[in-house]
DNA sequence: TTGTGTTTTATTGCCTCC
DNA sequence: GGAGGCAATAAAACACAA
């Protein structure tokens, strides 16, 4: 006979269940060997113990019971199990299992619904970056249409200020620890050279120098002077002329015919060239 | 009939709350 | 510490194809 272990409970010659000395003693007739649960007169007894599906009327009962509240008070499951016929614990024991399957049901469905939600909102994005692409390749276009020396203009201009900008990053004063003294001192340097804005100085610039003009780049009210990029400028790197290109401007400079209070001057370089080229950023004074 | 997958009933161990 | 809930799991019952 093979050795069985505590708690191991056996049912016409197989294992039916594992429970504790404790437990055996409490709620069912615990046997040592096949032998003696043969010999206990509980045998006859323990085929109607048989584990067995509940009746369809019970299901029922059970299933309008859950409905009305899928928590079980225990007067509750007193009562229902009296009126069904069970044991208070296969009550609490059916409800525990249909809390999970409601529960498993549920997440199912979330799931489904989440899901749903998530293709629609993938088929939505898209559909806008396809939009997104057409516009943006509608605005290639449009730039193409200007005419070329425009285009060449707007380029050389800018390769222009890029290298002489370059040039003057290399050329600047430097102190005894080769730290750039730029910036330091308003009056100092190249501030002797030109006529720089004192840090007070009201200073805005807008970039023209982008494709597609016609909206010039929002401006502010930012104490130093600055360039603001419409977001397609050719400049190669925009923090090269917030530093340095603001030392040639002309404070002298009349008013450019604008109405706008402002006086605007086209090329930083350039500050009493008034000659027509939309294409190029100016500076602004407020 | 048998093998296999699914559903239902029941147990176990852990956790929280009072 | 006991009662009750839950997740994980076992095992019986059931369904169904081959």
């Amino acid at each position: 006979m093979p050795f069985l272990g505590d708690g191991d409970c056996y049912f016409q010659g197989t294992r039916v269940g594992q429970f504790t000395m404790e437990e055996s003693s409490k709620k069912r007739p615990f046997f040592s060997s096949i032998d003696d649960m043969v010999e206990e007169e509980y045998y006859d007894e323990q085929l109607t113990e048989k584990k067995r599906h509940l009746t369809h009327e019970q299901v029922r009962m059970l299933e309008k019971s859950f409905e009305e509240e899928n928590k079980l008070e225990p007067e509750r499951k007193t009562e229902l199990a009296k009126k069904l016929g069970l044991q208070p614990r296969q009550v609490a024991v059916w409800y525990q299992n249909r809390r999970a399957r409601w529960k498993t049901k549920t997440l199912e469905r979330d799931y489904n619904h989440l899901k749903s939600c998530y293709d629609i909102l993938k088929s939505d994005y898209k559909s806008i970056a396809k939009e997104n692409e057409n516009l943006k390749a509608e605005i290639f276009l449009e730039h193409f249409k200007e005419p070329l020396s425009t285009r060449v203009n707007v380029f050389v201009t800018s390769l222009v200020l890029y290298v002489f900008i370059s040039l003057t990053k290399k050329l600047e004063p430097k102190d005894v620890l080769g730290t750039s003294i730029v910036g330091q001192d308003s009056n100092s340097a190249i501030g002797e050279v030109g006529d720089i804005p004192a840090p007070s100085d009201k200073i805005k610039v807008e970039d023209h120098l982008s494709v597609g003009h016609g909206g010039s780049a929002v401006v502010d009210d930012y104490d130093g002077p600055q360039l603001l990029d419409s977001g397609d400028s050719y400049f190669p790197d925009d923090s090269y002329l917030s530093e340095y290109v603001v030392v040639y401007v002309d404070r002298s400079e009349e008013d450019d015919g604008g109405d706008d209070g402002h006086k605007h001057f086209r090329y930083p370089f350039e500050t009493t060239d008034h000659e027509d080229n939309d294409a190029l950023g100016w500076w602004v004074w407020s």
